[in-house]
DNA sequence: TAGTTACGCAAGTAACC
DNA sequence: GTTACTTGCGTAA
């Protein structure tokens, strides 16, 4: 048994080869499987139309049979089997030229070997013969199948982390790698660095002096296959590492032999986007970006240096681009060893940032749970098929094609209460845990389940129909006992809970997101399964839901202030005590679930597996309003927390929501001054001199360094042409600059800009050349966060500021 | 090598007086 | 100079 690396699908002169890469116990193992056949279907009505095409203009197939398979039309359908891949795309492009519709042909030969197994990332394999090829174990005639969750003793990977360093024209200076516990019985890391340059004499002992470019790459080949890692870390580390390494040994004719089969890596490119991928038989590579951005970590800038600080702590100088590369260039010719050092703490620091966020098991177990490949990034769709395929062949369906599924129709997303703004004592928060997948579970929300249904609702008498099917939106109606979904969402969603309660963070969120995104393919149209029906009637509930609660808690004679999707504010009043709020939290909490268990009893006749939890006390909530506006804002709010420790202090928490503290391209000026103003008011603390002193040593230019704007520039610069907002002003006006002076652009293809504004309008941080406007940052900066709050203590920035002139 | 919709705000631009 | 509308960005859920 094993953890799957690697998958590949070719064509031999045998036939068609489905190769896996496995690890095992006993190290990495290789898997050949022959005679599998690439197959798609047709409905047995164009079947032998389709047939008569394929022989008329010469394209093999293997066989064609009819099967007891149909569409979700009910079509009957027959399987078409190819021997070989480059058939089977010849008769797909021939027969979908011709409009006869191939059902599943977009399925790979290698990824339906595995579902159709229910194998997702570790298996159990029995084999005809073996032998032993470039060191490994080769095994042939193989047999697989899924090994269950519960069985799996985790396999370990090993794992090194890979960084370069090179001149601005892509020549090699140095290669590093590290790997964390190469050797756990010395706690001793594997670090070493290949460097180019005469040998000195140096106390660092992990330096390998190499004379050229040529000798660097093979010393590093050499080492590589050695060292034999399953993954392969660092960072961009595929688009920019893997990717030069490349280049630079096709320059020298060297082969980039480091798969475990002795061959290169093979590269492929996307059709519409820059994005490249790498395969590399029997190994990983594994990008930190990628990996902490399908965890949902996210970060203002995913910079090393930057994700390093907040993870780590570790205070690493964040320095100009410019100067880092020219610092490197400068060290490779004068000080090898700080720049082996350097290259050396950046492979650290990626090991270190995946040991933190447990990113490698995040990795195995999102592909135990899905069948991803371990190294897929995105894959939402993919996932929810790998899954659902085979239990929807095994009920005598194939899947619908994209673009099958009722259109016209748009669902909603999710229903957002308008606000009563103002500032609050007691504030509650209860949440619907999961709502969405609740909804799927309780209301049977399924793609075949809504075939099904729809074919009960033409079948069956009015009066019994609500034991067999429950009612959707759009005409929707949901069979009670055929579907899968629910059953797989039940079933992460007792993983989950298990993972909560071993306290295994990476499992509970790889499962959280995947639940999560399981609505959201339902509602995308590049999903073969999308039907509004399905996506709508999971939001036009929650619509209700919410909106029944909110009347529901009016009824307690309770008022409601808020509610975005799932949750909801209810505001219970100066008098209450912590105590006494956090008991009627948890009182609301159990009657709402109450009150819903016994509504969809009687409205459907199903068990409710929605579950309202009290999560938060506000002890003060401020609700805005709309600037310039009456109306209560949606989406932005302030709170606090209040909390006991252990010593039996109360700590402070205060919580911000959408307003200019969150977000990024607000200055730091503002976050401060928005921090600190809210704190002073939810403590009843006066606030007239903080602010005038913040406006005064503003004036004074005593904040410049937090005066700084941070935004993305997401279009090419010469995309801008409908209006040209300041952070591209700033832009174009620093690349004139760089181009007037002979340095390289830097913000023609997007990225960042940090950028001031100045009495000649805005500029970038690095040129900034006039007077900075500090009267712009007081209007459009300080005013514009304080007057959010002020209005609800009976004040304003401007009456403030103006009684401190009248003194003068 | 396709998860979703809802929302607020600053600043720019066009149309108007 | 004012106002209505659009664009671009970042965010909540």
């Amino acid at each position: 048994s094993g953890f799957l690396l690697t998958r590949k699908v070719h064509d031999t002169a045998r036939g068609l080869m489905v190769n896996l890469w496995l690890k095992t116990a006993k190290g990495a193992v290789n898997l050949v499987i022959e005679n599998e056949q690439a197959l798609f279907f047709v409905e047995v009505k164009q079947a032998q139309q389709a047939k008569a095409l394929l022989i008329k203009q010469g394209k093999a197939f293997n066989k064609i049979t009819e099967l007891e398979l149909k569409t979700f039309k009910q079509q009957q359908v027959s399987g078409f089997y190819f021997t070989k891949l480059s058939d089977f795309y010849a008769a797909r492009e021939l027969l979908s030229s011709a409009n006869i519709k191939c059902y599943e042909d977009d399925i790979r030969p290698d990824d339906r070997y595995l579902m159709e197994r229910f194998i997702t990332a570790n298996l159990v394999f029995s084999a005809g013969k073996q032998q032993t090829q470039h060191g490994y174990k080769q095994y042939f005639n193989v047999k697989c199948k899924a090994q269950p969750l519960a069985n799996i003793h985790q396999i370990k990977l090993t794992q090194v982390s890979i960084d370069i360093e090179c001149s601005m024209a892509g020549e090699l200076y140095s290669i590093a790698a590290y790997s964390p516990e190469h050797n756990k019985e010395h706690h001793k890391a594997q670090q070493i660095v290949f460097m180019i340059g005469e040998k000195q004499i140096t106390e660092l002992d992990y330096i390998v002096w190499v004379n050229d470019e040529k000798t660097l790459l093979t010393q590093f080949i050499a080492w590589l296959n050695h060292f034999d890692p399953d993954i392969i870390i660092g960072w961009n580390v595929i688009n920019f590492d893997m990717q030069l390494l490349q280049k630079r040994c096709d320059l020298h004719n060297i082969r980039f032999a480091i798969g475990r089969d002795g061959k290169p890596p093979y590269w492929r490119k996307n059709k519409n986007s820059e994005q490249i991928f790498i395969e590399i038989a029997g190994r990983v590579v594994l990008d930190g970006i990628d990996l902490l951005k399908t965890a949902t970590y996210s970060f203002p800038s995913f910079s090393l240096d930057n994700v390093a600080n907040t993870l780590l702590g570790i205070g690493k100088k964040v320095e100009d681009v410019d100067n880092r590369v020219q610092e490197i260039t400068n060290n490779f010719h004068h000080n090898k060893t700080a720049l082996a050092q350097y290259n050396l703490e950046d492979c650290r620091l990626v090991a270190l940032i995946f040991e933190k966020t447990d990113l490698l098991a995040f990795a195995m177990l999102r592909a135990q749970l899905t069948g991803l490949a371990i190294d897929r990034i995105g894959g939402s769709v993919a996932a929810f098929t790998n899954l659902y395929l085979p239990k929807l062949h095994r009920a005598g369906y194939v899947a619908p094609n994209m673009g099958d599924g009722e259109s016209g129709l748009v669902s909603p997303g999710g229903y957002v209460m308008d606000s009563i703004p103002g500032l609050y004592d007691n504030v509650l928060v209860l949440d619907f845990k999961s709502l969405y997948p609740s909804i799927i579970r309780s209301f049977n929300i399924d793609p075949m389940g809504l075939i099904e249904g729809l074919l009960t609702v033409e079948n069956t008498d009015i009066n019994e129909l609500k034991e067999t099917v429950i009612a959707g939106f759009d005409g929707a109606y949901f069979s009670q006992d055929k579907h899968f979904l629910p059953d797989i969402i039940r079933g992460l969603w007792a993983e989950r809970d298990k993972a909560k309660l071993e306290k295994n963070a990476a499992l509970s969120q790889a499962i959280k997101i995947i639940m999560n995104s399981f609505y959201g393919i339902l509602g995308s149209t590049g999903c073969r399964f999308f039907d509004p029906r399905l996506s709508g009637s999971i939001t036009k509930r929650s619509h209700q839901i919410l909106k029944q609660t909110k009347a529901w808690l009016e009824q307690q004679g309770l008022q409601v202030i808020y509610g975005d999707t799932d949750s909801i504010f209810v505001n219970i009043g100066k008098k209450q005590s912590k105590p006494t709020s956090v008991a009627l939290g948890e009182k609301l909490q159990n009657e709402i679930n109450d009150y819903w268990r016994q509504r969809l009893k009687d409205d459907f006749d199903i068990d409710s597996e929605l579950e309202i939890e009290f999560e938060t006390h506000f002890s003060r909530f401020l609700m805005p309003t709309i600037r310039g506006s009456e109306i209560g804002t949606k989406k932005r709010y302030a709170g606090l927390v209040e909390s006991v420790n252990k010593q039996g202090k109360v700590k402070q928490q205060l919580i911000f929501k959408g307003l200019e503290s969150v977000r990024t391209d607000w200055t730091e000026l503002a976050k401060i001054f928005q921090r600190e103003l809210y704190h002073r008011i939810f403590n009843d603390l006066p606030v007239k001199e903080y602010i005038l002193d913040i406006v005064e040593k503003t004036k004074a230019g005593q904040f410049d360094g937090q005066l700084i704007y941070r935004k993305r520039l997401r279009r090419k610069l010469s995309h801008y042409v409908k209006n040209v907002p300041p952070q591209v002003k700033a832009a174009r006006f620093a690349d004139e600059l760089n181009s007037k002076q002979g340095k390289p652009l830097k913000y023609q293809n997007r990225g960042w800009i940090e950028y001031y504004i100045t009495l000649n309008g805005p500029q970038a941080k690095e040129c900034l050349s006039a007077p900075l406007d500090y009267q712009f940052y007081i209007d459009r900066q300080l005013e514009a966060v304080a007057d959010g709050i002020l209005p609800f203590i009976g004040t304003s920035f401007n009456e403030i500021t103006d009684s401190q002139m009248g003194l003068f």
